[in-house]
DNA sequence: ATATGGCCCTGGTTGC
DNA sequence: TGCAACCAGGGCCATA
């Protein structure tokens, strides 16, 4: 569900509630392997270390765990997860209720259960351990620090639409479907204008409106449309200033023309047609 | 190398 | 009310 400002929310949300705890127990849902490494493995690594930061790198959140059993001087690990379409990190009391699909259990020395559920299985769990697996980089740039010049250089002849490129994680990492259309609206671009055709002013327009509707996006907790729920329980509130977003058939906040819905790389597009060139 | 389409899953909403 | 169709914020994989 959750694209960058989501993510960093949620990361946040859980950074602020179990940084210095440290994991005792775990438990993985055994009726099926959702996660990049085996259970077994993620079980045996995760117990005994504490949790030093939570943080967000793309889509992913990222776990910065230090050594096995407080060995000094012995390196870390990484515990990362990546929410899919509809996963949630609950810390909640071991008391409370299950939710439903819920795939992994983290027991906390503090006494506190941090939680992974996820319905649609989209998700991903991996562990990562610094003695033998390299640091966790995302996938692709990252969108709020990118330069204008590497941000060019990421669609220099490419002819696929600027919009699915923007979806393309391997170039930067973050974006997702909301923020691909509100980025693009804001800087009056096509979204099926080819990605190599975009000149350098459009470039740097919409390198600029990406940063902005994340960075806004972000103060405001993100956007909650169904079932996004970040770590308080609390919704975020940027949905109510998507320009174009699921506004299908509504007039554009700027002229008034009717926002057009197409499908591009299989994703529901909006767009405005008069606005976006 | 780059681009496209199918697929993985469950659940909410819409329309008949 | 019941039920089917469609849709969803993501990403992997096979294929061309």
């Amino acid at each position: 569900m959750p694209e960058l400002p989501e993510v960093e929310t949620v990361a946040r949300g859980v950074h602020d509630r179990v940084r210095g705890e440290r994991i005792l127990e775990t438990w993985f849902a055994s009726h099926r392997e959702p996660f990049k490494t085996p259970a077994a493995r993620q079980a045996r690594g995760l117990e005994g270390r504490n949790i030093l930061a939570v943080h967000r790198t793309g889509k992913h959140i990222v776990f910065e765990l230090g050594p096995a059993n407080d060995q000094p001087g012995e390196p870390g690990a990484q515990w990362i997860v990546h929410l899919g379409m509809t996963g949630r990190l609950l810390v909640t009391s071991p008391d409370a209720p299950l939710a439903a699909h819920t795939h992994a259990r983290l027991s906390l020395a503090g006494g506190r259960e941090l939680r992974f559920v996820d319905p649609r299985r989209f998700g991903r769990l991996e562990f990562r351990d610094l003695a033998r697996d390299r640091g966790f980089a995302g996938p692709g740039a990252e969108p709020l620090t990118i330069g204008p010049d590497e941000f060019a250089a990421l669609f220099r002849r490419r002819r696929i639409a600027i919009k699915p490129a923007l979806l393309n994680q391997k170039l930067l990492s973050g974006v997702g479907n909301i923020y691909a259309d509100e980025s693009l609206f804001r800087a009056r671009i096509r979204p099926r204008k080819a990605a190599g055709r975009l000149t350098r002013a459009e470039l740097e327009r919409l390198r600029q409106a990406l940063r902005q509707v994340l960075k806004h996006a972000i103060r405001l907790g993100g956007s909650s449309i169904s079932d996004y729920v970040n770590a308080d329980g609390a919704k975020g509130f940027f949905q109510l200033e998507h320009c174009v977003y699921q506004r299908t058939g509504e007039p554009c906040r700027t002229c008034g023309t009717s926002i057009r819905r197409i499908v591009l790389g299989g994703r529901s597009t909006h767009y405005c047609p008069h606005c976006q060139k």
